[in-house]
DNA sequence: AAATTGTATAGCCTCAATATATACAATTAT
DNA sequence: ATAATTGTATATATTGAGGCTATACAATTT
């Protein structure tokens, strides 16, 4: 499997794995049903404890992606990506909430946001 | 001076201190040029080590707001607000930009995001 | 000169995160 | 059946950051 693993960076492996293989998946290069590596198999690819790709593959399971099951291996589930966005939408909210709380601290209005969501987003 | 600590919550006390102060600070409560107790003289008031003490009065020195001098005390920096505007901004900036980042991502809309910014901010 | 104030360096403690080892359970393959 | 393969559960370092403290030092004021 297509992965790789910069121990250069900061970023835990298990969340490099995770997110290498969460990409695969939204972007159709895994597609439903289809059985992963299993962990051990992967683990000893990546030259890495296997506890390390099941961490990754909890993440996964967590999310959504994937499902395991004992004995079989694990496997892409039906992408809902219905439920996908609504994840990502409460996550915007809880930033943009945030922004809001600032922007009232500093007296800076809602006006104000507006543009500068248009500002730092426009400039493409 | 009137600061309240609680060890209840997970808030560390330096940043207890420092928040209030900044509070006062921005509610005119402390006026420019005025002195701040010395750090011994507060920390023995709460009973902590003034070591922390320093710790908040370098977090408001840091973000401009007292300013200390070795032997003669910390004193309340005139107040500019159009930096403390400025900053407040630019983390408001980043906040934006990673909801327009995670909004590209999951495929949402600009305009949704200035729809979720208004929902979350006017629904007071 | 003594008292008071802030500064600098170093240490300790705790806690969470990361990665691992090892024993266990379920399924599949032979 | 039974061996091999797969995932699960529990326990154990290890590391690093955060928070608080102690103590020695420097500058100013009294």
């Amino acid at each position: 499997m297509n992965i790789n693993i910069s121990n250069a960076n900061g970023e835990p492996i298990y969340l490099q794995i995770a997110s290498q293989i969460k990409t695969m998946i939204l972007e159709g290069k895994l597609k439903e049903g289809e059985m992963l590596p299993s962990m051990r198999v992967l683990a000893t690819e990546l030259h890495i404890s296997f506890m390390t790709t099941k961490r990754a593959y909890e993440e996964l399971e967590r999310d959504g992606f994937i499902e395991s099951y004992t004995g079989r291996g694990s496997f892409v589930k039906a992408q809902n990506l219905e439920i996908y966005r609504e994840e990502q939408l409460k996550h915007i909210e809880s930033l943009l909430m945030e922004a809001g709380d600032t922007a009232r601290k500093a007296g800076i209005s809602i006006e104000e946001l507006h543009e500068l969501l248009d500002l730092v987003n426009g400039g493409d």
